[in-house]
RNA sequence: GGAGGAGUGGCCGAGUGGUCUAAGGCGGCGGUCUUGAAAACCGUUGGGCGGAAGCCCCGUAGGUUCGAAUCCUAUCUCCUCCGCCA
């Protein structure tokens, strides 16, 4: 949720951010709605306030024995809960209908985002390595995948029908070597906490996250018992700490996370049918943070530094892009985009994404810190990154470093965890 | 699935209808003392809305009442025992 106040003080200025984002938006039903609420509030609060300072007269009289004079203000007294419940209804519709607009009300984007009107306005900001010349024709992830025996597509739409996949073999062990690798860099060198989360969760969390109730088409959901599948471990890491008020010496908490993700991917028919780059359910490694606002910029830089290096090290060519104003996610204020080299596509595809959500998520959770010093509380920024895909990376990885037979050698970085340096085509 | 118990402020914990809408302790902060520190002592210390007065928050949601942390109903979570089970 954005701020209310900052809808009810500077509506035009709200409205002609919002409007740099692909949909418009009319704020006018929410300032009504704000209104009417601090009215029935304030009156409310009086009818309130006379009821205690009668109910306590009454007891006051009740303790001195003087049974009729508290009779005659009880008689009095009887006649404002009815009143008030009058007006707690009202108000109780009128916070749920207002809350029910803000909850989809998008991020404001913030003003380091290039303005454009679609993907092609994302603005590159730099290229990492250089994509490799081959002197044979290249195969793509799929048929690499099918020569090497370590992707079964087939298998998987058996199992449980199209956008999924089964790896085998080499396959399998190299997505958990991946797996393996990116955590332990994270953990190791970057200094991310590992969590191993829950990976479904309530409405109340996919709300809190932004998920719900806008994009409640893009999940799985798991009946009859009101789960819904994580599309991301976002999802989970951002409600670790819902409610909670966190000490300002902890921040900035970060925290890595592998996690499947389940995505519906209703309304991608047609879109990368071929080969393991859109699925409904791949694995993600993700890094997550908590900071205090005035750092979450400067984080998202270091965020989007940690997660290009594991690009480094296994030797992929990438570039990084910053998504404009049209392109950004919903709980999203900036994101810049981690896209790989890939050379059975020719072009460059994303493997990471990741998003400052400011005090967005952080709102709808009320994740809040002690600030040292002065009173009060105030919300944490939260901020979330792929560190990476896995399936994607996997897809780098064999298109990247195909030998002309089909054979992949493996980045060094891996061996370790491959017990091998090469995949090999059967003989 | 069956039986029982419990959810109170950052933490522990008292409080079973009306002396303030939460005692006391720990922790935190400030101070006295001290060369400094510890100890001791004194003070202070939850969250939300509001300019303020004031209002709301004792797991959550309803209900009873002039008045609910306290009584009733539902629900969620946790714990113990039994059953089942990876």
């Amino acid at each position: 949720m954005i701020d209310l106040k900052l809808i009810l003080q500077n509506p035009e200025e709200v409205e002609k951010k919002l409007s740099l984002r692909r949909e418009t938006y009319d704020l006018s039903g929410i300032q009504e709605l704000a209104k009417k609420r601090s009215q029935l509030q304030v009156q409310g609060d009086q009818l309130r306030s006379e009821r205690n300072r009668l109910s306590k007269e009454v007891g006051n009289l009740m303790r001195q024995g003087k049974k009729d004079e508290a009779g005659t203000i009880k008689s009095e007294a009887a006649k404002i809960p009815a009143r008030l419940e009058e007006l707690e209804k009202e108000q109780t519709q009128v916070e749920a209908g207002l809350r029910e607009q803000l909850l989809r009300i998008p991020n404001l984007p913030d003003a380091s985002v290039p303005v454009g009107t679609s993907e092609a306005d994302n603005r590159v900001e730099r290229v990492i390595g250089n994509p490799r010349s081959f002197d044979f024709k290249v195969k793509d992830h799929v048929e690499l995948g099918e020569l090497l025996g370590i992707i079964d597509f087939e298998a998987a739409a058996r199992i449980a029908g199209a956008r999924f996949s089964l790896l085998k073999g080499d396959g399998s062990r190299l997505e958990r070597a991946l797996i393996n690798f990116m955590l332990d860099l994270h953990t190791g060198e970057h200094g991310y906490t590992e969590i191993l989360p829950p990976f479904m969760g309530s409405a109340e969390t996919f709300t809190a996250s932004g998920h719900l109730p806008k994009f409640e088409q893009d999940l799985f959901k798991v009946e009859p018992f009101g789960f819904y599948l994580a599309p991301t471990a976002e999802v989970p890491l951002t409600n670790m700490y819902r409610g909670q008020i966190l000490a300002e010496e902890d921040l900035p908490k970060k925290l890595c996370a592998y996690t499947p993700c389940f995505r519906s991917e209703a309304g991608s028919y047609g879109k990368d049918v071929r080969g393991l780059i859109r699925l409904h359910l791949f694995d993600k490694v993700e890094l997550y943070k908590f900071t205090r606002p005035e750092q979450s910029f400067a984080e998202l830089e270091s965020l989007v530094k940690d997660a290009g290096k594991v690009l480094d090290l296994l030797g992929l060519p990438f570039r990084v892009v910053s998504l404009c104003t049209a392109d950004l996610g919903f709980a999203s204020a900036k994101t810049y985009d981690l896209e790989v080299w890939l050379p059975g596509q020719n072009a460059y595809r994303e493997i990471s994404s990741c998003s400052n959500c400011t005090d967005f998520q952080a709102r709808r959770a009320s994740i809040r810190f002690k600030k040292a010093g002065s009173k009060g509380t105030e919300l944490v920024h939260t901020l979330n990154g792929s560190g990476l895909a896995v399936g994607r990376t996997m897809v780098a990885i064999l298109e990247n470093f195909q030998e002309e037979d089909g054979t992949v050698k493996l980045p060094e970085v891996l061996w370790k965890y491959m017990g091998k340096k090469e995949i090999k085509v059967k003989g």
